[in-house]
DNA sequence: ACATCAATAGATACTAAATCTCGATAAATG
DNA sequence: CATTTATCGAGATTTAGTATCTATTGATGT
């Protein structure tokens, strides 16, 4: 399921960020992955990079979308190659409004989005009038046992 | 909006958890408020509680499901007190699965509960089938303008 | 009331995560 | 190839959260 980086350095490049030799690595080495990282797994895979340019690296592939939080079923935080740069399951069209199914077992994401989801909480005004306001936005995280992990552990 | 914190205590007597004057000062500090709260935010209003007493008192309330932790806008972490246990809008009659309203001005968090949205979400491994596994648990986060902040905010 | 005892408090040390600083380095441009 | 400017990275610093250990105290039974 690993990827060639070069969606990521593709979009780095239209963000006028510049392609460094260890924005590259990091890149390389997030791209290889289909679970969660956090910050420190990669300083700890990549110890010859400093941890500031591992932690303003992350930050800009952020804010590109490249890469975005999720939020793991213990309520920590975690990161995930974006949906839309990955040629993870169902990543193949989606569009940048998705949302993430985390297995609980090896924390492989993946990406999906549900029409009959956005209806129902686009009418949530009306369901519950006077509790809900303007709504802005919404996440959705669900959290499963992969088709993979369920393959393999058949209890 | 504050509620007398008694359904609390009494939940804490439930679950064998001694009521003690700490607790007290930190339940009364946060059923004041209908925001979101940060243990930080606790160990600043009440300086001469101890951080681990805060800490572990957050700890308690949140494993008797009397806070929980909500997801903010900007991806952070912050408690909230729990519906069932509170006078909020929309909260007299929710069960203990719930989801989170989050207002992003003034943070108050508001619960609901749509039958609609569960039935999407049960309806996933249908229609995107091969990328969801066995579904376990979900969580859902709508950000939105509070019903109060529209009305002070008209822009 | 009071004695008892386990649960709890809190001061402090410690660990971990993330940010800041700033001189050194190197990528893109012409 | 020289210049400019973003970026790097070592280390100090801040912040959040945990662990430890003794003194204290809440609930219980009498």
């Amino acid at each position: 399921m690993p990827r060639s980086p070069d969606s990521i350095v593709t979009a780095l490049l239209e963000r006028n960020a510049r392609v460094t030799a260890p924005r590259r690595e990091i890149i390389d080495c997030i791209s290889q992955v289909p679970q969660t990282f956090t910050a420190e797994d990669v300083c700890g895979k990549l110890p010859h990079i400093g941890r500031a340019t591992v932690y303003r690296t992350l930050k800009i592939l952020q804010d590109a979308d490249i890469i975005c939080k999720v939020v793991m079923p213990g309520d920590e935080m975690a990161y995930s190659v974006s949906a839309h740069l990955n040629r993870k399951p169902g990543a193949e069209n989606m569009p940048s409004h998705h949302h993430h199914a985390v297995c609980t077992v090896c924390t492989a994401v993946r990406y999906f989005n549900a029409e009959a989801i956005e209806r129902a909480i686009k009418a949530l005004s009306l369901s519950v009038e006077g509790v809900m306001g303007e709504i802005i936005d919404h996440r959705i995280e669900v959290y499963d046992v992969c088709p993979r992990c369920v393959a393999t552990d058949p209890e």
